[in-house]
DNA sequence: CCCAAACCGTGTACGTCGTACACTTTGGTA
DNA sequence: TACCAAAGTGTACGACGTACACGGTTTGGG
């Protein structure tokens, strides 16, 4: 499961990986394959079976070559999965996104929840740096874009970016999990909260969780904690844009003898 | 890697697991192992090497039995995963927090933080569900009990307790990467936004990133943008819980007439 | 008192994984 | 044309999780 070798030539290599710009070297065989389609195998294997259905073996198998053969086109399996990661993240369509930038942030928000709803597997890949791939940094470009009127620095900018997909994942992540959890004990994703809330209500009923209990006897599990994720979803992106509203509030409000951000 | 078999008896005895709560049983040899040993055991070797160093081996390794003895104690890896989470998470100590909601919530964040500082590997074990052992319901109580004077009703107290976990998690899990992708290149931490930067400036010379590059122009990588992870924490905590005060202001404004919510 | 049931721990084995390494085949270039 | 980099193959190693059958130990019910 580790990786006992070095993998690839360094991160420069899969940086060109990412980016495309691999020279194909003049010499040998004309090669059958490519990047693009050992990674394409391997999200149709993920998009057909999940992420713990792509190993090497069954990506080859799937192109009809040897395991081997991959690793000429590719270091080893953990730069496969960021190529995976940059390939499945596709580009936004800002096309139909408001002009101002909570409307923006929001369409964002929710595309890239559409995006890990259609493709859960993307939220199990490990992030192994920051984002460097030319899909990842297209959404990098539209987040910014939709803040450029915005009286947020640099700085801001980026953390509130990474604030929002970190929320979008946390959410997607939260979801799967669920969904998971339900396909384990062969219960329905919806009826796990049923079942959630008697397991605690049983185990509760002679603890020491006083403000638990009487959540849970007030019928805290009558509607379950997570039943609507759609809903949960929608109210903490709201409460993290009333956040940089306030913010932006405070800072109007502080220095208005400064002249506002120049688009 | 997967899953073949079912695991375990079902969730009511992982359940029985997390909670201590297993009858010994009356007949047979007085087993030399015990639960607490196993799961000890596999915490030690993640503190030392990090989760990919635990495996089954290994942890019946480090206590002198073979492996298959430790399925005696525990269904299967998943499961001992799900019980060096709670058993790490510990509990809470609510000593020293504030009595206000948002004090107190921050203090928690903060010692959640710190917990994810103290064992990065919580952060690797995947979650299969909802919170179910003693010790992640302690925080769960602690966290409700913060809120406990706010006018919030259970399902958002629960929702602002997800939110709030989902960012100490993202964030915790951001830094991680970070040091990982720095321990892959050989680079330390803090200098890996320098090489970040010298890669995106070079790639984005020749781009269609117009808002990222003007970015990158204006020096936006002189000082990289997660390189204090502990400032991007607490800004994106406070975002989070200035939109609260803006729910519970409107709230208040709103509905003047209603009482306050009864401690 | 004794035997059978329950339980602990062991040993072996299977199928899977990532990938190192040596090899043959191929085809552009010097 | 001869060479050699590169494509693709085959074999192998050391891990992994865990199913299964077995022998040893304790204890409860008859």
């Amino acid at each position: 499961m580790g990786s006992p070798g070095t993998g690839g030539r360094g991160p420069a290599h899969t940086l060109d990986l990412l980016w495309g710009t691999v020279r194909p070297g003049r010499r040998g065989p004309r090669g059958g394959l490519s990047v693009e389609a050992v990674v394409r195998a391997a999200m149709d294997l993920a998009d057909a079976e999940g992420l713990a259905a792509v190993s090497m073996r069954r990506v080859a198998e799937s192109l009809d070559v040897t395991t081997m053969s991959l690793y000429r086109y590719v270091p080893g399996k953990d730069d496969l999965c960021d190529l995976m990661l940059d390939a499945a993240s596709g580009t936004p369509d800002t096309a139909d996104w408001p002009d101002d930038w909570r409307g923006a942030l929001e369409h964002l928000a929710r595309d890239m929840r559409a995006l890990f709803r259609r493709r859960p597997w993307v939220l199990e890949i490990p992030i192994s740096g920051p984002p460097l791939g030319p899909n990842n940094l297209a959404w990098m470009e539209a987040g910014l874009a939709a803040m450029r009127d915005t009286a947020l620095d640099t700085g801001e900018r980026i953390r509130l970016l990474m604030l929002l997909t970190g929320h979008v994942r946390s959410e997607g992540q939260r979801d799967l999990s669920m969904e998971r959890a339900g396909a384990r004990t062969g219960v329905a994703p919806r009826e796990w909260g049923r079942v959630y809330g008697e397991m605690l209500g049983r185990v509760l009923a002679d603890e020491r969780f006083p403000t638990l209990a009487r959540h849970v006897r007030e019928g805290m599990f009558d509607s379950p904690p997570n039943a609507d994720p759609e809903e949960d979803f929608e109210a903490g992106l709201a409460l993290l844009l009333d956040g940089v509203e306030a913010l932006l509030a405070r800072r109007a409000a502080a220095g208005d003898d400064e002249g506002p951000a120049t688009g």
